[in-house]
DNA sequence: ATGGCTACGTTGCGTAGA
């Protein structure tokens, strides 16, 4: 992480992500990380509900404007802002026909400037050999032509949300246990390898290349008993995010708590300046 | 030991997740 001149007043924004697996199911929860966690954004996945279900109010209460693009059952994704909301962007471009609820961006103003944020949840793709993994691939695509175009506006911009990719040996306790698998094949990882060619930085590697950080941990076979995780939960950071990046973690401990989600928050500070 | 768990909705048990 590098240091950047601050000529101005340090304005420290915390963003994170996650996964809660039915937000209904997990209001306590997540109020209960929020307030330890003091977020300033929130990409949230996998809510499983539609917009007018969502339980917006628990989390006005607590401080948050609130952005929602939910389904029925299935996916849906969300934004918690304690800033707010400038523009609300739902749905990727490139496929009118797409139906699933799978990605929001929004844009605040922090400090004077602009700030990009965006939840996505990539579809999962198994199995491999069917049109799920076809589909998988096709929305890589939007969301890469997608980034490229916001990378092209120069702003601290954040692609935050279950990406299901494994990116590396490094981000799976057993990466055998996952070859051949949606989350590792080479035509993920070669899609990720774009999108972070394309410029964008994956803030707990920019931090750290130690093997163990994981972010999702299976409820079957008592994956989190033996730590058979995975990182399949990413913040990706545009140029001037990432120059800005002071310190990011995994908030593992939320997977010992009861009832939890699967997988648990990713956050990063950005030290952006007013 | 290739199943184990959790959530959804059609409240049964099939579908989906990763």
């Amino acid at each position: 992480m590098t240091e950047t001149p601050n000529n101005g007043k340090a304005l420290p924004v915390r963003v994170a992500t996650w996964n809660v697996n039915s937000i209904k199911q997990r209001v306590d929860i997540v109020l209960g990380w929020l307030a330890d966690c003091r977020p300033d954004l929130v990409a949230l996945q996998e809510i499983k509900c539609v917009d007018d279900a969502f339980p917006r109010a628990a989390f006005e209460d607590a401080g948050y404007n609130v952005a929602v693009h939910g389904q029925k059952t299935f996916n849906g994704v969300a934004i918690l802002s304690k800033l707010p909301f400038d523009e609300t962007i739902v749905r990727l471009p490139g496929d009118d026909a797409d139906e699933q609820a799978r990605f929001l961006e929004v844009l605040v103003s922090a400090g004077g400037g602009a700030v990009r944020f965006a939840s996505l949840y990539l579809p999962n793709g198994n199995p491999p050999d069917t049109e799920k993994y076809r589909y998988k691939l096709s929305w890589f695509d939007r969301l890469i032509a997608h980034a490229r175009a916001r990378l092209d506006l120069e702003e601290p911009f954040i692609l935050a949300g279950d990406y299901n990719v494994i990116p590396t040996a490094a981000d799976a306790r057993d990466p055998a246990q996952w070859v051949g698998d949606a989350l590792y094949l080479p035509q993920t990882h070669a899609r990720f390898q774009e999108l972070a060619g394309l410029g964008l930085t994956d803030a707990i590697r920019a931090a750290s290349d130690d093997p163990g950080l994981y972010t999702f941990w299976d409820y079957q076979a008592g994956a989190w008993q033996k730590n058979n995780g995975i990182r399949i939960d990413h913040l990706m950071l545009s140029p001037e995010a990432a120059d800005r990046l002071t310190a990011c973690g995994i908030d593992k401990h939320v997977r010992a708590l009861d009832k939890p989600s699967d997988h648990v928050p990713v956050w990063a500070d950005l030290r952006l300046e007013s």
